[in-house]
DNA sequence: AACGAGTCCAACCGCAGGAGA
DNA sequence: GTCTCCTGCGGTTGGACTCGT
């Protein structure tokens, strides 16, 4: 593996150390000279992140700054930090975003704007970051390809009636497929949606010990450290093995939908048994989404054919709707 | 097989807010 | 109250990878 290594100067202002206790190796308060310092850049090393598991499992995070030298590591703090929070956490779940994840995004932006990390609570496993370049891959592609401003009230729109509905479809028709799968082949868009797979995987997919906390990470991962200080508080039972496989596209769906009100959800929530997604305050229920004749035609043309609908998914439909959304304006 | 365009994601950067001296 | 430093957040970017020609 490859990394960049480069002399760099901190600077005067922040990730300046110094002042609270810090210490190196030898527990002594870092001297001056200790400032200017040669420091890791780029990709992490194999090495690198066995230190920093291995430093965190027995002195716990935070205080980065002082952690990674600390450590030994030739990194910034806020390196330290991005690399655990985003990479060697324990309960970071990698791979595809699943329907439901895609679909709580939504909303759950379309409420908060660009709050990534508040986002992020209610997606267990998942980062800030990774919702962030999810947005920005997926959902600004879709709204460069329409031409139309990612902020504006139509691609919210679009968003809302269009694409949420769509996504609850699916989810619905995926759990017909989990729970009766020979009736479910047998028809319904579903059955084909996974032409358009994802195959960016990165790491290898390998059996968590834990229970229902199978996702990528990092191979060379020692077992044992993944188990640190994991109580799994989580749920992570919404990925199931067919739901990961579809498309992370925004794409099939003509229903119009409702959310029910519900104030007695704290933390966000994944039931897969009802398929109903919890956070905050709200609860979306998937089974609620009403159907909408109006699009009733694309859903037959979706049926009829499978193939030209999912590899052109959203153009024709999403203008359409852009369209009416003007002509109603 | 080679090349270019597009996609995706890990990592970096700057900024703001908070805490301690 | 002010200064310094730490932490966390959102925006951006570099490069690895895939895919189409």
């Amino acid at each position: 593996m490859e990394y960049h290594g480069q002399k760099i100067e901190v600077d005067s202002g922040r990730g300046r150390e110094g002042g609270r206790g810090d210490c190196n190796e030898n527990n002594q308060e870092i001297k001056e000279e200790d400032v200017v310092m040669e420091l890791r850049r780029g990709p992490w090393t194999v090495e690198e992140d066995f230190t920093l598991i291995n430093f965190i499992a027995h002195h716990g995070e935070g205080r980065w700054n002082s952690l990674s030298r600390c450590a030994g590591l030739k990194r910034t703090g806020k390196s330290c930090r991005l690399r655990w929070l985003n990479y060697l956490r324990p309960d970071v779940r990698r791979g595809n975003i699943t329907l439901e994840e895609q679909l709580l995004i939504l909303e759950l932006h379309s409420r908060w704007g660009n709050r990534w990390s508040k986002i992020a609570q209610h997606l267990p496993g998942r980062t800030d970051n990774e919702i962030k370049n999810y947005w920005r891959t997926r959902v600004q592609k879709h709204a460069k390809q329409l031409k139309c401003d990612v902020n504006s009230k139509q691609f919210k729109d679009t968003m809302k009636y269009l694409w949420m509905p769509r996504l609850a479809e699916r989810i619905q028709a995926t759990a017909a497929v989990t729970s009766n799968p020979t009736a479910a082949s047998s028809s319904g868009p579903t059955t084909t949606t996974t032409a358009t797979t994802t195959t960016y995987i990165q790491n290898q997919e390998i059996q968590h010990p834990l229970p229902n906390m199978n996702h990528h990470v990092p191979e060379y991962l020692p077992i044992q450290l993944m188990n640190i200080e994991k109580t799994n508080s989580l749920n992570y039972s919404a990925t199931s093995a067919s739901s990961d496989n579809y498309s992370s596209d925004l794409t099939d769906g003509c229903y119009n939908f409702s959310i029910n009100q519900s104030n007695n959800q704290d933390h966000s929530q994944v039931n897969q048994s009802t398929n109903q997604f919890c956070y905050g305050e709200s609860t979306i229920n998937p089974t609620s989404y009403n159907f909408h004749p109006g699009f009733q035609g694309f859903q037959e043309v979706d049926q009829q054919n499978n193939t030209q609908w999912m590899e052109n998914p959203w153009n024709i439909e999403d203008v359409c709707f852009l369209q009416q959304l003007n002509n109603d304006m």
